[in-house]
DNA sequence: GCCAACGTTGGC
DNA sequence: GCCAACGTTGGC
């Protein structure tokens, strides 16, 4: 009984973390999500082999810069019970932890960055619901579907 | 660096 | 449960 791959996209500032420190380390623990929309769709969405956007944000320009695969389940964040992360969250506790992480494992980099501004343009196509573009939506990781997974590679 | 939009916190 | 204040995100 094995359910069907899913996508998804993951936004990740590149001074912090991006797809070529991904591609040098292969796969990394996604830790560090704080916003509980996107714990949702860590935890309760992700298996194990859906496919993944890598986002860049804050940058210029934004936009999608390669794509990985979840390469876990979800599992305790380790930072939030760590007091020297800037992650740490003294709410959290091991018997109630607050907030997951997947495994993310590196897939390719993108012949180009697409960027955001280009991907607006799709729109139309794209869906009022596509958080990714939706008005002042912030969300850091969201769902994406089949159609829009292909529509947005096909931009490349 | 600016700031709009958003999510969270905490007083009441 | 309301909502003002605050901190953060992230495009520009």
């Amino acid at each position: 009984m094995s359910a069907r791959r899913r996508y998804w996209l993951m936004k990740s500032e590149p001074d912090c973390f991006s797809i070529d420190h991904l591609a040098q380390v292969g796969t990394e623990p996604w830790t560090g999500v704080r916003n509980y929309q996107a714990r949702n769709f860590m935890r309760n969405g992700m298996r194990s082999g859906d496919g993944v956007l890598f986002y860049h944000s804050n940058c210029t320009p934004p936009g999608i810069a390669g794509v990985a695969t979840v390469a876990s389940e979800a599992y305790p964040d380790p930072t939030q019970f760590d007091r020297a992360s800037p992650y740490f969250d003294p709410k959290a506790t091991h018997e109630e932890p607050r907030w997951f992480n997947v495994d993310v494992r590196f897939e390719r980099k993108l012949s180009r960055t697409i960027p955001l501004e280009e991907i607006r343009r799709h729109a139309d196509d794209l869906g009022d619901e596509f958080a990714l573009i939706k008005r002042g939506s912030r969300l850091s990781v969201l769902p994406v579907s089949a159609a829009q997974w292909a529509l947005l590679l096909s931009l490349e």
